[in-house]
RNA sequence: GGCCAAGUAGCUCAGUUGGUAGAGCAGCGGAUUGAAAAUCCGCGUGUCGGUGGUUCAAUUCCGCCCUUGGCCA
């Protein structure tokens, strides 16, 4: 019998770890992590990664796969996001994909075009060349070679423009000639999308705070200095432009005072929060409140009738 | 009980010599194609404590009431 592939997706604290330990026992399920920030070793207080015992309770995939000194990408999370998924169906279980980095849902579910992978030479070039002459001679440059492209972006974003003039050098085309056709990721998989989302949002801003408080208390100060003494990290990585991760850093490094660190960091948890809201509002599939006693139950029958359905 | 001060956005406050109001911090909405926990874009959300009076017009001036804080009994 052939069985489908559950996406659980939430933001940050909704609670959607501590559900997918108990579908997956009740599901006889193994858990894939959609998490960019769950990819990195030694990085365990500040993103909440599964603890030891809770990883013996239930597999989990895709999690201390790197360093904290590089990098991941969309491309290869459907890579081994698909390994996985292959692997766990030829072992008669349930894939049950659970996280909140949205990007990487997103591609999931609907494909990613055929662009080239990114070229950390030519990025650190254009990356020297901002820094000297500023975005928006960037962007003039991008107006020349892809003006669709450099229309759709504001001058301001710093990041896109210069991943659309990555393209361009590394292909000779223009990134907006790429775009458009997708290749699908879940190619020949039935899926189930669980949105879990809160009705009330000071319920999750309470949780993040809460979280934030506990992170605190188990050392995550002291994570983040040892991290810094095992590898040359420097701010602008993306392993340290992580929530919380970012704040902690700052302090350490002088850019922010200490007493400003926790607030700091909650803004940006709860900055985030809204932004992978916005992303499941976009999603097809079932919604779940995650602030209501029931939720658990909730995702349960959902995952129950989707089975049935195959 | 008497005197004084304050009452304006979720919070801290500004302001209107009378024409229904604006900052900071919060908060909210959106974009998203190999960095995404990233990178950007947008939005004041208000019976100006209540009530009566003066006035063409009151959040603003006056009276009374309510609330809070302080001082005196």
């Amino acid at each position: 019998m052939a069985l489908p592939v559950v996406l659980l997706v939430g933001p940050t604290a909704s609670g959607k770890s501590a559900a997918a330990l108990d579908l997956a026992e009740r599901f006889n399920a193994e858990i894939i992590s959609i998490d960019s920030a769950l990819v990195y070793r030694d990085m365990n207080i500040g993103t909440a990664k599964p603890s030891t015992e809770e990883q013996a309770r239930v597999p989990h995939h895709l999690i201390d796969l790197i360093a904290p000194t590089e990098t991941y990408s969309v491309a290869r999370f459907l890579v081994d996001c698909r390994a996985a998924i292959d692997a766990i169906q030829a072992r008669g279980r349930l894939p049950l994909l659970v996280g909140g980095t949205m990007m990487y849902a997103n591609i999931l579910v609907r494909g990613l075009s055929d662009v080239p992978p990114s070229d950390a030479a030519i990025r650190a070039e254009i990356a020297a060349e901002r820094e000297r002459d500023g975005i928006e001679a960037l962007h003039e440059k991008l107006r020349v070679v892809d003006p669709i492209t450099a229309a759709r972006l504001p001058a301001t974003d710093t990041q896109r423009i210069e991943r659309a003039l990555e393209v361009w050098r590394i292909t000779r085309a223009p990134l907006s000639s790429m775009l458009g056709q997708r290749k699908p990721a879940l190619a020949g998989l039935e899926s189930l999308v669980l949105r879990y989302m809160p009705q009330d949002r000071a319920w999750l801003h309470a949780r993040c705070e809460q979280r934030l408080v506990t992170m605190f208390e188990q050392g995550f100060v002291a994570e983040v200095k040892s991290l810094r003494e095992r590898y040359e990290l420097t701010a602008d990585m993306s392993s340290m432009r992580c929530v919380g991760y970012r704040q902690v850093l700052d302090v350490l490094e002088g850019r922010a005072p200490e007493c400003e660190m926790f607030e700091r960091a909650l803004f940006a948890t709860r900055q985030l929060a809204k932004r992978q809201i916005t992303w499941l509002r976009g999603f097809e599939g079932a919604v779940i409140a995650c602030d209501t006693q029931s939720a658990r139950v909730q995702a349960a029958v959902q995952i129950e009738k989707a089975c049935k359905a195959l």
